[in-house]
DNA sequence: GGCTAGTTGCCTGT
DNA sequence: ACAGGCAACTAGCC
């Protein structure tokens, strides 16, 4: 009982890994045993299946592995990767290999912290010790909680520096480089017997060389092979996964140019340039092949080093951090923070479901080519800019087709690279003012909004290519252009290319209006708890664009509110 | 009870 | 580039 084992799930790093040192610590102290230090992944099918992570993220978590073996052979050691339900797992290959200790980094998803406490106790049982440490976020949320004092979360951004101004940065003084982690496995690694027995016989641990060594995706690609053709392609993917290419990138995006980091204004970036405007680090934050506490650490000391002025949170890179965190706390401390039933601060809103509405915003096929040219560009590439994401998820709910939130999320959490459970439902409520954000009606607009960063339509160009040939001023409304002209360019709008879905200017407004009954429904439950009211599915003809409408319905539950409030 | 601020809306006019 | 109208939201703080 005398080895040691280190369990990565998200943290697939080397870099300021404090559980991992812990290990390091734990073998180091033995004396005498051969003692041994495992590092092991488990590929669980509760999200390894086609059906929970698209082919993009799992080609990346793969990638990921393989750096972090690649890594560990150079030192004498490797990873483990197994398959099946890491309870049954791990334990069973723990006793084997007579780990006494075993390590890993906190993460506070619902589904993780629910299998980590089975964990602790099926090692408990076994007389194995569990060593843990908060590295995925900058801050502990269960210590922020604690200073919070409220039994849920800060959900405003102005509260949540507040919090974290009263509590302070933690202190990130020697947070460990790679090579150093390295020399230190190395050093354990000498002389282990470990690693030469395990070269007998067939090796069930190795990390899957590609999707294709995965039945489940194998049957996938056979049975859709033009919705997998962009993985057989032999070009190299866009964003590689591992740390190693996460500390290539924040090479290349953050200590190349301090300039950028110090002037950078989130606002100000561009949601459709061809090439991404802003760092593209969130995959490997979320994988935690950088560590986000290392890279807090980087931008507050570019920000010191750099004489003037540099920006500020909410918009400066350091103010993007900062909303992970201020997702993450919201995740932690939110019951069904995934979902809109039972989610204490999240708007009940009787969103509508339209299978075909649904369907033709996921394809890609809204017949508005900037929404289009979003959704094909997360389907075939798992990356969109922030306000690309904006401008689709507003769409998909609040602005046009009215469909819920958390269907959209599903979809972003299939395809994203770095979908991420606290920011991706997170965001989705915000964006369909279901929390966080309330002002519902700033409406995006499918077609004005992204001509002010792409005036010429290049990103429909590239995205949507039926189009390539429109000229500019009908790229983003092709509808509209002559039948001539869509004969010249040889895309006819509803035969080559959809037309629109429906009418933003109609749909929006009659959505703003039952945004406004579904408010004033949430309003009187908060005010009256005893009456169990659910919002009332409402027609968007029937409350319609007429204002007199809109004020009968508005005015007279402003004093059954006052009545209801003068009661105390 | 009132006031203010809120990561990034759109449109028109200057 | 920026201001104001649009018709008007909520949370947080006083």
């Amino acid at each position: 009982m005398s080895s040691s084992l280190h369990w990565f799930r998200k943290g697939l790093r080397l870099h300021d890994n404090p559980a991992l040192a812990k290990a390091i610590e734990h073998v180091r102290k033995q004396r005498g045993n051969s003692p041994h230090l495992y590092f092991l992944f488990v590929l669980d099918p509760w999200f390894a299946s086609p059906a929970k992570v698209g082919p993009n993220r799992y080609r990346f978590l793969l990638e990921s592995l393989q750096d972090l073996d690649t890594s560990l052979r150079g030192v004498g050691s490797r990873l483990h990767v197994a398959k099946g339900d890491p309870v049954e797992v791990l334990p069973r290959l723990a006793k084997e290999w007579s780990v006494g200790t075993v390590t890993w980094e906190v993460d506070t998803e619902p589904y993780a912290r629910d299998r980590d406490e089975k964990m602790r106790q099926r090692l408990s049982s076994l007389g194995i010790s569990v060593d843990t440490c908060v590295s995925h976020t900058i801050w502990d949320m269960s210590a922020l909680m604690r200073a919070w004092g409220k039994s849920l979360p800060p959900t405003s951004y102005q509260s949540f520096l507040g919090l974290v101004a009263k509590v302070g940065e933690p202190i990130l003084k020697d947070l460990s480089s790679r090579e150093e982690v390295l020399q230190a496995i190395g050093e354990l690694s000498e002389g282990s017997r470990a690693t030469k027995k395990e070269n007998k016989g067939v090796d069930e641990y190795l990390v899957p060389a590609s999707l294709l060594d995965l039945p489940a995706f194998r049957a996938e690609l056979e049975r859709d092979p033009k919705e997998y053709a962009h993985l057989l392609s032999s070009r190299p993917p866009l964003f590689p996964g591992g740390e190693s290419a996460a500390l290539a990138r924040f090479h290349d995006k953050i200590t190349r140019q301090p300039q950028w980091v110090r002037s950078f204004e989130k606002p100000m970036t561009s949601p459709n340039a061809l090439e991404p405007s802003t760092t593209v680090l969130s995959p490997y934050l979320k994988f935690g092949c950088l560590s986000s506490r290392f890279l807090w650490k980087q931008l507050t000391d570019i920000e010191k080093e750099g004489k003037g002025k540099h920006s500020a949170p909410p918009v400066s890179l350091r103010g993007q951090m900062l909303w992970r965190e201020f997702f993450y706390i919201n995740s932690y401390g939110t019951p069904n923070y995934a979902k809109m039933v039972g989610n204490p601060n999240c708007k009940q809103i009787p969103w509508g479901s339209d299978e075909k509405l649904f369907d033709a915003w996921k394809r890609g096929e809204t017949g508005f080519p900037f929404i289009d040219a979003i959704m094909t560009q997360l389907r075939t590439e798992g990356w969109i800019h922030h306000l690309a994401r904006h401008a689709t998820a507003c769409f998909l709910t609040r602005g046009d087709l009215w469909q819920s939130w958390e269907k959209g999320a599903q979809v972003f959490d299939l395809w994203l690279l770095d979908a991420d459970f606290a920011m991706n439902n997170g965001n989705w409520q915000w964006l369909s003012a279901s929390c966080f954000f309330y002002q519902y009606f700033r409406v995006y607009s499918p077609v004005a909004f992204g001509k002010k960063t792409d005036p010429n339509g290049d990103y429909i160009r590239k995205y949507v290519p039926q189009l390539s040939k429109y000229p500019k001023q009908y790229i983003f409304e092709p509808w509209k252009a002559p039948a001539a002209l869509q004969k010249s360019c040889g895309c006819i709008i509803g035969k080559d290319y959809p037309s629109p879905i429906v009418d933003h200017d109609v749909a929006s407004k009659a959505n703003m209006a039952k945004m406004n009954v579904a408010y004033s429904a949430n309003k009187q439950k908060d005010t009256m708890p005893h009456v169990n009211k659910s919002p009332r599915p409402s027609e968007g003809g029937s409350v319609g664009t007429n204002d007199t409408a809109g004020e009968e319905e508005y005015e007279p539950k402003r004093k059954r509110m006052k009545a209801a409030t003068g009661k105390r």
